[in-house]
DNA sequence: CCATTTTCCTATCGGTTTGGTAGGTTTATG
DNA sequence: CATAAACCTACCAAACCGATAGGAAAATGG
């Protein structure tokens, strides 16, 4: 299960998205977008100022988000919503996407007392992480924020 | 990630497994299978023995193990091993498969603050949750045991 | 009847994680 | 220089996790 960590991200990053959106849709904007602040999101989405502040943090120090002091000041996205897979957002804020550290990419840690190659669940479980990984890999910011009445969709 | 828990029960499924078709390929078995004591579990997958016999007893209410007491007694499967999927046993110890409650099928709760039918992320969610359960429903206790050399496997 | 072996049950416990709060510091803007 | 924003550190209560303790109940063999 996602924490609510993840889960107030993923509602942050989907302001982030449509205030990137909504600046690159002027006729020559910069590749960064317009700083939206913490209070913004959370008028958009009710939820702890101080939390989500910790939890952008985060984000930023992921690589995911940069920001602007003082006023004015705010988060952005780091790049295009859609070059930035729901996997890495979830990597930082709950870690591990995989079933079991044995199986896992990013955190990978031997299993004690488990011969791997011949591990039963070990190979399911690896099964379970690509099935996972198929997803959250290709699924990005940009298709939080997608309507799904939109007329074409990819 | 799975909690111990969950593991330990595989360990201990997977040894229950093995005691059951050894009893099956006896000319004409029982629908039941032998049972095999806590403690040979133990000898053979290395763990608490108290913190086991706590994930059985959670098993054998939740349908999965039948049990005889006393001399002799020990656990056994209730079905043949290939009709009970992974997805059951994580049910019974971990609770719910699906990355948020607002996309479970067997623990759902109502996602406040947000509009599930337009909601980007309950979608999104619902596409790893039938991906999880693409493979926890089909595979069972009989793939944790299979020997991945073996001639043929469907 | 009794000793033994097993499951069964309840309670507890230390450590970690989770979700959240508090209070202040630093940086930029006008 | 006032204001508004991110930034940082510390702390906290509750829940959860992995495990232990100590017995009660039931089945078996002698």
């Amino acid at each position: 299960m996602l924490s609510k960590k993840a889960q107030y991200a993923f509602r942050a990053l989907s302001s982030l998205v449509r205030a990137d959106q909504a600046h690159r849709k002027s006729p020559e904007g910069e590749a960064v977008g317009t700083p939206l602040a913490i209070s913004e999101m959370v008028k958009e989405h009710p939820m702890s100022t101080k939390f989500l502040e910790s939890i952008l943090l985060d984000l930023r120090r992921g690589g995911i988000l940069g920001s602007k002091k003082g006023k004015g000041g705010g988060y952005y996205l780091m790049k295009h919503p859609e070059d930035t897979p729901l996997a890495q957002v979830i990597r930082i804020l709950d870690g591990p996407i995989a079933p079991l550290a044995c199986v896992s990419l990013n955190f990978y840690e031997r299993c004690t007392d488990c011969n791997e190659a011949v591990c039963g669940l070990n190979r399911l479980m690896s099964e379970v992480r690509d099935a996972n990984l198929a997803i959250l890999e290709k699924r990005t910011l940009a298709d939080l924020a997608v309507n799904p009445d939109d007329p074409i969709r990819r």
